[in-house]
DNA sequence: GCACAATGATTGCATAGGCAAGTATATTCA
DNA sequence: TGAATATACTTGCCTATGCAATCATTGTGC
């Protein structure tokens, strides 16, 4: 059995106010990203929950719906449904793989690439607005702090997948 | 005018690459917490968005739809329907109130009040078990970031609202 | 008092995402 | 080979959220 690093402390029952914690101030800062993110992809009639797909497929190494569903962490029914509103769009092209004929390729439209290129900009605008005011050594110190809360919640995601059970 | 802060500069157009940057860093943390908290909700028959509200009732403070909605920067048409499905599950109750005839005043019932008891615990151990490793000066610096993070996107909020302009 | 604005709440329409069931195709292995 | 298993994708049903339009009620200014 792996050394697991105990939870920390720094919240309880009893104290808890919900409106300070780690977790509504992340919530609100991410509300505030992809507001900011929409408003200004709304000019190519994207938003904030399409423009990780196509920049994937541009990008290549995502070209069928369960790629990119495993890449982002994403339910297949929400991808595929994603998928048909980029096609809709006319942004993607499906086609059945010959070699494999349950998957299905994934590739861009002209109009697709060339919206694909205005998304770097957005986000780069987006999250250096919001970093105003930051230290290089905050913002490494950041991507830190994070990248270890995702890792303790990787750690967490599969071990207890059947609780719902406790304190009932 | 206000002195405003000028925008970092950590990410560029050109050299940027989604899936380093601290938004979808967050992103995956947040999608981590709620997957948790939802596991231990579960339960009690709440989601990750149900609990706030009940929780806000129960304190008191925001006994109405549009209170409800400032507080958590949420859509009132979302708030709104939000409710029905608590109180479809007879955790709240509405009263027309008469002083005000426009507003709906907002109470638990007992079921309701016995639920919201069983957040704080949920909360904190979700978001301990997430700080895992933490010291708790990276845990302040944590919360000092975010709210700074914070701060700007409600510099940003009202400012821009007519853009969808630029770059077309 | 009355026109007009502001507020509270709801509804329709849209995107978005989770979960589970189902279909089609591939792979594995006895 | 053929049955069991795994994978790719889809669909139905649910919650969740934003935006815009609507209605009722209240407040404001003349």
């Amino acid at each position: 059995m792996p050394v697991k690093t105990p939870p920390a402390s720094f919240y309880s029952a009893q104290s808890l106010r919900p409106e300070g914690t780690i977790g509504l101030l992340m919530k609100r800062v991410m509300q505030s990203v992809m507001l900011q993110i929409d408003r200004r992809l709304a000019a190519h009639d994207l938003t904030h929950a399409q423009w990780l797909p196509l920049y994937r497929i541009a990008r290549g190494g995502c070209d069928t719906m369960a790629a990119l569903a495993r890449d982002q962490s994403l339910d297949p029914g929400a991808m595929t449904r994603a998928l048909d509103r980029l096609e809709a769009k006319g942004l993607v092209r499906r086609e059945r793989s010959q070699q494999d004929r349950r998957v299905i390729k994934l590739e861009l439209t002209d109009s697709g690439r060339a919206v694909s290129q205005h998304v770097p900009a957005v986000l780069a605008e987006v999250l250096n607005a919001h970093l105003a005011g930051f230290a290089e050594s905050e913002w490494l110190m950041l991507n830190d702090l994070l990248q270890r809360m995702l890792a303790n919640g990787e750690a967490l995601r599969d071990c207890g997948k059947d609780l719902a059970k406790d304190s009932e």
